[in-house]
Parts: C-alpha cells; sequence; structure tokens
DNA sequence: CCCTTATGTTTGTATGTACAACCATTATTA
DNA sequence: TAATAATGGTTGTACATACAAACATAAGGG
C-alpha cells in the first residue's frame, strides 16, 4: 500500500540496514551509533560534543548520553577545553585506541559488503541520492 | 567522515524525514508511526495483525502497541478472528473512519511536497532504490 | 564592570522499536 | 487421540533518540 511512500521505504531499509551493522558492530561490545561516535573521536581527538553532534546529525543530548556510555566503559574521557570551559573534549583512552583497527576494519567491510550485494553502480547512486536528499531538505 | 557510508546516511535522512512526516501528522493527534497502521486499518478493515506487521515491516510486539493506542483513544477496535482465535482481526470504528480523509490527504501533500522539493526524477529514483535494496537485502 | 543574551552541556521525560520469553490456540504426527 | 510442534499475540525489558527546560560559562553593550 505504501510502495512509492518516502517515509515508509526509508524506515523499512533503515531498520533494516541498522539490523546488519549491529550485528557486525556487537563483536567489539559497541552498538553502531555508539561505535560511530567512537570512530568519530579516535579520527578527531579533543573533538568537542557540539562537534560531534554537527557531525553525526544528533541532538547534542543525544550525544551526551553517547559519550557517557563510552566514558563509563573507559573508552574515552572527558575534559573540560581549556580555552571554552562550557565545552567537553572528548579523547579516547588507551583501551579506546585498541579499539580503532577493528572498527575501521568493520566499517571497511561493510562498505565492501554493501557494494557487492547491492551492485557497485545502485549502491553508490543510493548513497548520493541520500546525501542530496537531505542536503536539500535543509535548506528551505 | 562519514559522507560514503550507507548507514550514516540512511539514518540522518530518516531522522529528518521522520520529523517532517511527525509535523504533519501531528494535527491527526497521532504519530506518523500511528498514522500508518490506522491507514491500513482503514484500507482493510479486519486485517490481523499479522498481516500488519508484514505489510509494515514491523515487529508483532510493535504492531501489538501501536494497536493498543489506537484502541485506548477509540479509532480502531480488536476483534478475535472467527476462524482462527488466536487471530486479532483490527476494525476501525465510527470515530477512527472519520479519520480517513484527513489522513489520505496529508499522505498526498507529504507525497507532493517531497515530489517538489526533491524534484520529480530524483524523488521517484531514490524511493524506487530503497525500495529495491530492501528487496535485495531481504534475499541472501 | 554589570546585565542581558548567546552557547555548550546536561537532565527529565517521552516515544519508537526490537528481541526474547511467554501464553493461547491450532495443526501435525506418532 | 495424546503429545508435540507451529503460529499469532502479548509482556518484560532494553536501547536510540528527541525535545524542552535547566545550568554553567562566555560575550557584548550599556
Amino acid at each position: 500500500m505504501f510502495e512509492r511512500c518516502l517515509y515508509f521505504n526509508l524506515n523499512a531499509l533503515t531498520r533494516k540496514v541498522n539490523r546488519i551493522w549491529e550485528s557486525e558492530f556487537r563483536q567489539t561490545g559497541l552498538s553502531a551509533p555508539h561505535a560511530y561516535v567512537m570512530r568519530l573521536v579516535l579520527s578527531e581527538p579533543g573533538i568537542s560534543q557540539k562537534h560531534l553532534a554537527e557531525e553525526l546529525h544528533l541532538d547534542p543530548s543525544t550525544v551526551t548520553r553517547f559519550v557517557d556510555a563510552l566514558a563509563e566503559r573507559r573508552l574515552v574521557r572527558r575534559d573540560t577545553s581549556h580555552t571554552d570551559r562550557r565545552s567537553a573534549a572528548v579523547f579516547p583512552t588507551a583501551e579506546g585506541k585498541r579499539l580503532q583497527k577493528k572498527l575501521e576494519k568493520i566499517g571497511e567491510g561493510l562498505f565492501q559488503a554493501m557494494q557487492t550485494r547491492l551492485g557497485d553502480k545502485h549502491f553508490q547512486e543510493l548513497v548520493s541520492a541520500l546525501r542530496e536528499a537531505r542536503s536539500t531538505l535543509e535548506k528551505s
């Protein structure tokens, strides 16, 4: 009934893709969203939560909670920025750094698995279309 | 950092689209997911929850809860099917039926708004790509 | 330098959704 | 037909996520 519906098709695919991602990242002990925060912290140690929220398109309160969870597990630590004491700088711990290789490998594996399963061209066009749609909806 | 990532782009766009849908359907007093269940019940009175779950690609337990919520608001009622007493048949109430026009109008409005904003061709290709990706991932 | 406003973070709370375990009923098979 | 398996639904629980309100600090204007 909703074959032509953007909302329906987006959500249905997202749930399915999320299950795949979830199951791959489970071997790191992290959920997929936590893994993505971790990857970003690893790639930019000292990043602020505001910046994390912007890059990930998440609400700042959500980022607070994700960072809380990672800090709880001693994978990151928070430091108040010395240039602006409102701002939290998030750093990977040594234990966090030890995850980096595995996280990137899983990410790369998923990228290639999707490329293969969906077909190189389809895959790339889908991702571009998603990015473009978001950027269009962000304007206006 | 995740520009080429299916998971990231899918989730980011979904959150954005969901906010748009949410805000449009709010005038009916229903969340977008509840509105979609309602639309399906209206289009197929007596539909079973199993069938609802299948069509919407939702877990049966999720459907239980959505139908609970709609029943609470007297928009639908549950009847045990007479051919299989395990199965629940879901019917719109009179009050539920009164929502139909508005629901369809909002759905149609969103369809056209998206078509316009994203461009006719882009829109159609995106929706097709989403549907095809899901169907590909469902096999294998 | 105070007062107001802006900004980054956190907390309270609410919703969507899944999974696993369970219950009730129906179907199957020994 | 009694025992077992399959099926539809529900409940317990957990997580992702948002929004609004609060809080702390910083910036700017009198």
